[in-house]
DNA sequence: GTTTGCATCCCTCTTTCGAGGGGAGAAACA
DNA sequence: TGTTTCTCCCCTCGAAAGAGGGATGCAAAC
């Protein structure tokens, strides 16, 4: 009879490497086991039903559906569902949406073991866990307005590389529409150029290559 | 007595997981074994001098003392010395310079099981290994101009989003000097705007955020 | 039921970009 | 020796970009 009840875990991770380092790492501990593993966002949401994992450890950025979209899936269907996520980038878009699909925790992929191993105890739980580096980013974040949706897919079209005439054309909206949206997306970025948005929001998340 | 000889290898990788994950996928195979890790370029000097590993499983970023640069030295102190590259990235700067810095193959982190364990005997044993994908995307790339040293370094402002003056007075050149510089990069980078030139940049790893 | 935020469109004006020319000095290379 | 490449400078010109205004419909929030 086990006096500590082991934590059954979920891994999910698009990458072999990664997935194999955190199943190594985590079956070094007794109390933790990782009872499953997947590629891939909807095959989680299936795994999840079947296993009934007590954890997932997600990772956030995934092709097809991603850590975020999974973990709002599992949490809608199972609220009692606790996800830590893990993630290559700290930009502050994906944790955000981390947070806010209903992730507990998060935890960066270059975490150590040290780093990796409370996490998980701590989610397990019933804890929140984020870093304090990241949690001090957070609340600065803030500071910053978010962009609307409109605004984000003017933003995709700049990291294009289109102009404002391109754009309009693609958006099928006026050139006068466009340097609007441009215009509010220079200032809550707080940025100077078009260039400069299109970094700005490649560092913080809100867009990728 | 060992019929078959064992391979001993040195995994250096700044993600502490993904460690984990390479010793553990390597271990497995009888005829592999990891004798050494660190996640650091200028350490994995040092322990490929004491260690005298067979072969060297490295990351090509890493902070500090990068991938590339580690095995530029290490190849050239020590010519016999086989090394495969690890990457998160298929930017085709990353690869190219890897292989000019003398690495014998590259593998990317998204690859599994199947696909890391021959690179690593191929490289192990003498011959070269780059995934098909990449080879054939190595060979177009000869197609783009190689950029100077000082067109990096506009291009790196660029990133900035600094404005032609500003760079001009970044690097204490005159505005038109600048355009000149900016002329050569959209022309050599076949791209119509500098911000195309700096996600196309960022694309090809010639420059990071 | 009024306000607030979003998306849309319009206009003007100044600055910046980028294209297209020209040329000069230095180093590397054949 | 000539040739190429890189770096640097200069000029013009038309097209974008970005700042500053004003305006409308519409839906959600208060």
């Amino acid at each position: 009879m086990n006096r500590e009840p082991v934590v059954r875990i979920l891994v999910v991770d698009d990458h072999f490497i990664v997935r194999m380092g955190l199943i190594a790492l985590i079956n070094t501990e007794p109390d933790l086991k990782v009872i499953g593993e997947t590629d891939d966002g909807d095959q989680a949401i299936a795994l999840f039903e079947k296993l009934k994992p007590d954890l997932l450890l997600m990772d956030v950025r995934m092709p097809r559906r991603g850590g975020t979209d999974a973990t709002r899936h599992i949490r809608q269907a199972a609220p009692h569902a606790r996800v830590l996520m893990l993630s290559a980038f700290d930009g502050d878009e994906d944790i955000h949406a981390a947070l806010e699909a209903g992730a507990h925790g998060y935890v960066l992929k270059s975490a150590t073991g040290e780093e990796l191993i409370p996490a998980i105890r701590a989610v397990a739980a019933g804890k929140r866990w984020i870093p304090r580096e990241v949690a001090t980013r957070l609340k600065t974040r803030n500071a910053y307005e978010e962009l609307t949706a409109r605004e984000i897919e003017v933003l995709n079209q700049l990291a294009r590389g289109l102009a404002n005439k391109e754009i309009a054309d693609a958006l099928k909206i006026s050139e006068y529409t466009t340097k609007d949206h441009l215009k509010s997306i220079l200032a809550k970025l707080r940025v100077a150029d078009r260039t400069q948005a299109v970094t700005a929001a490649l560092q913080r998340g809100i867009i990728k290559l």
